[in-house]
RNA sequence: UGUUCCAUGGUGUAACGGUAGCACUACUGAUUUUGGUUCAGUUAGUUAAGGUUCGAAUCCUUAUGGAACAACCA
């Protein structure tokens, strides 16, 4: 066995690193800050660093990134980690930024004593300014001439509470004509009288980004500190930081975000989707979150085998929502339990079936031999879907019409004698015969039909909620659209069916199962279920028909 | 107009100077008691121009295109 060994370039680092003893283990880190909930794009970041510990014989910390206590709460912290385990992942230890908070100031003071930060008066606006632009450098201004024991004692106030929001900063003295922004004096200190969720009032300065991560990669000892593109013109801070500290050389390795059609993956526009009530809840199932994608009955395994498909590179990419449907089913496929559920009935009358009723037998899974049969109830008054009778059908349509023939799945071939209606012409009931020696399984009749229906007993359906999802957004790529991106709703996203007729079995649903709805879609029982019964619509199956119909 | 990153079929991702491959999608056909699944096959690609080389998707140069970078957010 030759494994091909197509490595991702991170895959290629590590095992350089690894090659040349530059470490004997790797520690990467997944580092959320809990201000929403956790969503697919998130879902590649998680793979991608507990996959590569895994594979490399390392560890993965969970740490949360709080440092900015107005827009965190522990409702997310809790998400977050509910999170991670579904996927199947472990954490090596549970951190918090918020953990290093003593030793981020002691760091801070460090920079101080060395002349390398200084404590700035001038307001937001007067920074801004003072940064210049890309193409233009910044201007120091005279707080950064202050001396390093006024620097000292005027941090110190700071963290005492001496000062109101917004009154003074600690800066990095660096260089304000550099080409790179973020290394003009960059704040590593603000003040904020707010509550922590975890340090409660203890402090009231907090450390910035750029002054609590790469510090918290080296106080932990992480190796490789792999994080999205957008972070890449912030690399020179965080060894600037590491370096002018002396402290473990953490590095930080770039790759490109999750984009995926038909949605949108910032957690500003997802939180915005929940707080204007565009979607019910975090766990919408229309939501792309993971809490969303699992009400929805995605299993973990095809999410990390998405993630696994799309890769992991530097371009910028735009995944087919396709392919997280292709997984999904690739999944639900091998695993679902098949039931028969009619959507939208019209009732079949077989005349000449003169039994009371009889109890048939049909595979749970067909792709499963030790999947067993259950016992669905036949009579001679059935419903089928309306879609599948044409009184007028075009050509290659395999279902049911006037002198047609098709299969009942698991029960009886079926023709077609004669169309009821009503007074205004609408169709109410369709009258067949069935053909007694075609029972299913052992079919003497040697009749072959090209169409195979599923159907439900009137008398013994039972009825349910379905909700149907479908994209959130109607345009591919919403974050490139003109204008508002909440213009591009897809009004039709959800879809419910007040009844739908499913065949008895499912009164006994379980939460931890999944259904393929023959001919219909993968389901699942959705949590709103108690007292009544409610599917989710995960997916639909393929469909070869409607292809073929649109081209006609 | 500065700096940085990126560029391979419709989409995503390989090929590490030596036959451009894989997956999804699309399209054919076969099988099928799910118009599902499965199987077989087809279409389709190196942004451009120069260079280096016996040989370039790969190295160099230039151009073009896209993205990121100025929040007391992360």
């Amino acid at each position: 066995m030759s494994e091909e060994k197509n490595l991702n370039f991170l895959e290629e680092i590590i095992e350089a690193d690894l090659k040349s003893g530059k470490y004997k283990s790797i520690l990467t880190r997944f580092p959320p800050e809990p201000n929403g909930y956790l969503h697919i794009g998130h879902a590649k970041s998680i793979c991608l660093n507990f996959g590569l510990a895994k594979k490399y014989g390392g560890k993965t910390n969970l740490r949360f990134d709080d440092t900015n206590p107005v827009t965190e709460d522990t409702e997310y912290v809790d998400s977050i980690q509910e999170d991670v385990k579904w996927l199947g992942f472990e954490w090596n230890n549970l951190l918090y930024a918020s953990d290093y908070f003593e030793q981020l100031y002691a760091f801070a003071v460090q920079l101080i004593e060395k002349g390398l930060a200084y404590v700035d008066d001038s307001t937001a606006e007067e920074i801004a300014q003072q940064k210049g632009t890309p193409t233009q450098a910044g201007t120091r201004n005279g707080f950064a001439n202050r001396t390093i024991a006024e620097n000292l004692a005027l941090f110190a106030d700071m963290r005492a509470g001496k000062y109101a929001d917004g009154e003074k900063v600690l800066r990095a003295k660096i260089d304000m004509a550099s080409s790179n922004m973020h290394l003009r004096d960059p704040l590593l200190y603000r003040i904020k009288h707010a509550h922590h969720h975890r340090t409660g009032n203890a402090w009231c300065i907090y450390p910035m980004y750029d002054f609590a991560h790469g510090q918290s990669d080296s106080i932990e000892n992480i190796t490789h500190s792999i994080c999205t593109l957008e972070f890449i013109p912030h690399r020179p801070l965080y060894d600037w930081c590491i370096e002018q500290l002396g402290i473990f050389p953490s590095h930080q390795y770039e790759f490109a975000r999750l984009n995926m059609t038909y949605t949108v993956m910032s957690k500003r526009k997802l939180l915005q989707l929940v707080n204007e009530g565009h979607v019910k809840s975090w766990d919408d199932p229309r939501m792309p979150a993971i809490a969303a994608m699992r009400r929805r009955g995605y299993t973990a395994a095809s999410i990390r085998e998405f993630c696994d498909k799309i890769g992991v590179a530097k371009r910028e990419n735009l995944i087919d929502l396709g392919l997280l449907e292709f997984c999904v089913r690739e999944d639900l496929n091998k695993t679902a339990l098949r039931r028969m559920v009619v959507f939208d009935p019209i009732k079949v009358v077989i005349t000449n079936y003169t039994k009371d009723e009889e109890i048939l037998f049909s595979e749970n899974n067909p792709e499963d031999e030790n999947g067993g049969n259950r016992e669905v109830p036949f009579s001679s008054e059935i419903y089928i879907e309306k879609e599948d009778f044409m009184e007028v059908p075009p050509k290659k349509y395999f279902r049911l019409a006037p002198g047609q023939m098709v299969r009942l799945k698991s029960a009886y071939i079926i023709k077609c004698d004669e169309v009821v209606k009503d007074d205004a012409g609408n169709i109410t009931e369709l009258r067949c015969t069935y053909i007694p020696e075609s029972k299913s399984g052992s079919d003497t009749s040697g009749i072959h039909v090209k169409g195979t229906l599923h159907w439900v007993s009137v008398k013994h359906a039972i009825t349910a909620e379905a909700r149907l999802y479908d994209r959130l957004f109607t345009e591919e790529n919403v974050a490139d659209a003109e204008g508002d991106f909440k213009n591009y709703i897809n009004p039709n996203s959800l879809q419910v069916i007040d009844a739908v007729y499913a065949e008895p079995s499912l009164v006994q649903a379980k939460f931890d199962e999944r259904y393929q709805f023959i001919r219909k879609g993968y389901f699942c029982l959705d949590k709103d279920s108690s007292g009544r019964i409610v599917f989710n619509r995960t997916v639909t199956l393929k469909d070869g028909w409607a292809k073929e119909a649109k081209k006609a």
